[in-house]
DNA sequence: ATGGTCACG
DNA sequence: ACGTACGTGACCATT
């Protein structure tokens, strides 16, 4: 029989060091235990066992022990962060039929002692899994331990193994330790001896015994000598302290630990209160229903295709309809009291859609873009991932298998195709998302805001950006040329030919082939960003190379090949709209991601030229003024700088008026640019190291400017405290419109994640405002433009700035309604301003 | 899959 | 003593 013993205390440590923090979205920390589960399932796929201990340490208290707590007193404690996930975890293995070994009085360690020399008496093997080192003592011909170096690897130690790493055999490691103590375990051995010292020492005496015993053989130098003699007691301690127990009362017939049935249900319903849904994934679990319907017989659902006359039939008969569609299948699924039904084919979908039925649907936005391609209205009522993402904007997926999981609606078996399941649990996700999204009053944000604003993304979509792709391929092909011979170049200046884009490859060409000073590390290497990059202009001529190698090659890549790529036939762009992934309520762009067009330099700016409007249209480009600090201003109510905004005077100057102690006429550009920065900073949670770094003066200066700052917008400085003093009580913060965002890390034990919380609690509010306040006008833009008859169509938004293509002669109308909706989509104590700018190409459009 | 880098607001 | 401004997405090299 083979029993696995596995070092619970240490394997968790491992897991919640080596996995980035991991919490629900109310808080609960999860990683720890996300990890112990992975490695768990890892060494029971390598070893193989029969059966599984998982050992625990409970509070210390025999002799050994208390000496060992006092050498421990200077570790730190567990954090909470790690302490929270002790318990669930616990339960989570009892519930998979694992049994939790623990003992008073003794450590996860004696454990593993008894259980494996247990092992070894009786004829069986066993094998170890644990984080630390100590172990290694316990190695015999019977007993291996499997080391855990991260979450994927792990290294088996048989007594060879362990021979030829450390010299000796395991029983000897105990002896070695005595000598060159553990700081760690504030194990303190004999001071000024080291590993191969004290390896050295045993290799010839034996044991600790055998090396007092010949205390004085000459081979022993006399520097030496001394130092075992000072510390004689301390050595035998360690000794005492490293020595693992083996006789611990614990239940040493290994049939206890063969891992039984338990509860799966219990562990599943464990699994997705935790949000660790993958795991369910890995072990093969789900919820299929809740502990009180389990009580009643179990519901097998049917389903039943429909078509023609038997739909115009059930259409005739319901107001609503729970309905997910597979459009690259053309195939609604449409869920009832008892039946799913399946509806296939264009025109049975479009019966369905424009039947006026109010539309409860897990992703409206396809609805959207297909009901706009096919020219019919449709009436969505609910959208359960946009619901799921204003409850929970940090989470990463909003599938309905997991949102079943997460809010334990019961999953029925289907008759059919079990990827079906989770279709039926549409309804009683709409109806619990509906509730809870009215509990915590975002039911206006969700219905007149995100739903809206979908309709108007999927019409975005649809209707996608003309670009000149001859432009773009010509660019390229000049920026091609440029890249090689930039290429060429560092290679003579380097002197040997090598990957320039690999950051690795760089680093050893600047930092030791050409012997530059290195600035900065990363955690591979030396970093070669662009910032290191600058500080080293001037000590050699292929530095302003590479830069300029950089940003070519990137502009090359990123801009010409792929957005070529993404041209569809009718000569557009097509990128999507993401309205479920930021955490602040921002919309994000991808394949291709049209917000991140270059525009700071030049070269990149040319881009923008390739961006046009089609034949007969021109672009007309909107952009807030300041809509950040004019937000600020306004929750902050400060009265300085409301100030500065109704009286139109250039907020960045005014700043540097106040910053720098000058009137308004006596500020110069410098200051006007540093005092942006101190804006910027303000935004995102200042601090006086990255002012200073990004300014380019000492943090004292800096540090002065952000007291200057907070001294005369003293409402802000008041504001900054206030809201993270309330997210603290409330777990979350809110935008103007409701929206909220968790923040968990203001309870982490982690000074630095506690203070990045701090950070997103002065930021969310401020960058989510915004973002409410920039889809309300696309709403609006949108809504007027229809009712307007224009036939002017809204095509892409950057955070602050909206896009219209319109007919030349719509050009003013379009300008003056995008301008007014946009500055009128909220009031706030201060005037939002819009600028409109209009041309041939986004190039020319943008003021 | 992850990290480094860099494009945008 | 340590790390160091908010929010994104894409590309490339590397594991």
């Amino acid at each position: 029989m083979k029993l696995l013993v596995v070092d619970g205390n240490s394997i968790l440590n491992r897991a919640f060091y080596g996995i980035k923090p991991l919490t629900t979205k109310d808080g609960q920390f999860t990683n720890a235990i996300y990890g112990f589960m992975t490695m768990l399932e890892r060494m029971k796929a390598d070893v193989q066992p029969d059966a599984v201990a998982i050992a625990f340490d409970l509070k210390a208290k025999t002799f050994r022990h208390e000496m060992y707590d006092l050498y421990k007193a200077n570790r730190k404690g567990m954090p909470e962060e790690l302490h929270q996930q002790m318990a669930p975890l616990k339960e989570l293995l009892a519930d998979l039929g694992y049994t939790i070994v623990t003992c008073e009085g003794y450590e996860a360690d004696d454990i593993l002692g008894t259980l494996s020399k247990a092992c070894a008496d009786s004829g069986n093997t066993c094998v170890i899994a644990t984080g630390d080192r100590d172990s290694l003592q316990l190695v015999n011909d019977s007993v291996s331990v499997r080391l855990a170096k991260n979450l994927n690897g792990t290294m088996l130690y048989t007594p060879e193994v362990v021979e030829q790493e450390y010299g000796v055999p395991p029983k000897k490691l105990i002896e070695i330790k005595a000598i060159q103590g553990d700081s760690s375990d504030n194990i303190p051995g004999v001071a000024g001896i080291g590993p191969k010292g004290a390896t050295e020492l045993i290799q010839k005496y034996g044991d600790l015994d055998g090396v007092y015993a010949h205390i004085d053989d000459p081979d022993i130098k006399p520097g030496m000598r001394n130092k075992l003699e000072a510390s004689k007691d301390n050595a035998y301690l360690s000794r005492k302290l490293g020595e693992i127990c083996l006789d611990a009362p614990v239940n040493t017939d290994l049939s206890a630990y063969t891992v039984g049935e338990g509860d799966k249900a219990a562990a599943a319903r464990l699994m997705a209160r935790l949000e660790l849904f993958s795991l369910m994934k890995k072990f093969d679990l789900e919820i299929t229903e809740t502990k009180e319907v389990q009580q009643e017989e179990q519901r097998v659902f049917q389903t039943e295709s429909l078509s023609g006359e038997a739909l115009k039939a059930f259409l005739g008969k319901c107001n609503e309809l729970y309905l997910s569609i597979d459009f690259n299948e053309h195939k609604a699924y449409i869920s009832t009291e008892e039946l799913l039904y399946i509806v296939e084919g264009e025109d049975n979908l479009k019966t369905i859609l424009g039947a006026g039925k109010k539309l409860y649907t897990d992703n409206a936005k396809p609805i959207f873009a297909y009901c706009d391609k096919v020219g019919i209205d449709c009436n969505v009522a609910f959208d359960i991932s946009l619901a799921a993402y204003l409850l929970s904007p940090s989470s990463s997926s909003y599938e309905l298998d997991r949102l079943c999981a997460e809010y334990s609606i019961p999953v029925a078996k289907s008759d059919g195709d079990d990827s079906l399941s989770y279709l039926y649990a549409i309804p009683a996700l709409c109806s619990r998302l509906a509730d809870d999204i009215k509990d915590i009053a975002e039911d206006k944000l969700l219905y007149e805001m995100e739903i809206p604003l979908a309709h108007v993304l999927a019409r975005m979509e649809n209707i996608g950006f003309e670009v000149d792709v001859e432009g773009i391929r010509a660019y390229g092909e000049q920026l091609e040329k440029e890249v090689r011979e930039l290429q060429q170049s560092i290679y003579d200046d380097v002197g040997y030919e090598f990957n320039i884009n690999s950051p690795k490859q760089l680093a050893t060409a600047l930092f030791e082939e050409l012997n530059l000073p290195p600035r900065k590390k990363t955690k591979s290497g030396y970093s070669t960003n662009a910032e290191v990059l600058e500080s080293l202009i001037g000590f050699h001529p292929v530095i302003e190379k590479i830069l300029e190698y950089r940003t070519v090659a990137k502009l090359k890549s990123t801009y010409c090949d792929s957005l070529i790529d993404k041209v569809a036939d009718d000569g557009r762009i097509h990128s999507s709209f993401n309205q479920t992934e930021t955490r602040t309520g921002r919309i994000s762009s991808t394949e291709p991601n049209l917000q991140n067009i270059p525009v700071r330099t030049e070269r990149g700016r040319e881009f923008r030229r390739f961006f046009r409007a089609k034949e007969g249209c021109v672009l007309v480009d909107a952009d807030y003024s300041q809509i950040e600090l004019r937000v600020l201003a306004h929750i902050s109510d400060d009265e300085n700088m409301r100030k500065a905004f109704t009286e139109n005077i250039d907020i960045h100057t005014v700043t540097a008026s106040e910053v720098f102690h000058v009137s308004i006429d006596e500020v110069t550009p410098l200051m006007r640019s540093r005092a942006k920065a101190v804006n910027f900073g303000i935004v995102y949670g200042i601090g006086a190291f990255s002012l200073s770094k990004d300014i380019g003066v000492s943090m004292r200066e800096a540090q002065k400017y952000i007291e200057n700052y907070l001294a005369h917008f003293s409402a802000i400085d008041q504001y900054m405290k206030e809201v993270i003093e309330k997210a603290k009580v409330d777990g979350y913060v809110t935008t103007l419109e409701g929206r909220r965002r968790y923040l968990p890390e203001l309870s982490a034990s982690n000074r630095n994640t506690r203070a990045f919380g701090e950070r997103v609690a002065r930021n969310a509010p401020i960058q989510g405002t915004a973002a409410d306040i920039i889809k309300i006008a696309m709403v609006h833009v949108d809504e007027r433009l229809k009712r307007e008859g224009l036939s002017a169509r809204l095509i892409l938004q950057v955070h602050d700035e909206l896009i219209v293509e319109a007919p030349a002669y719509e050009m003013m109308q379009v300008a003056m309604l995008l301008q007014e909706e946009m500055e009128n989509a909220v009031h706030l104590s201060v005037p939002l301003v819009a600028e409109a700018a209009m041309g041939e190409t986004w190039y020319d459009a943008k003021g």
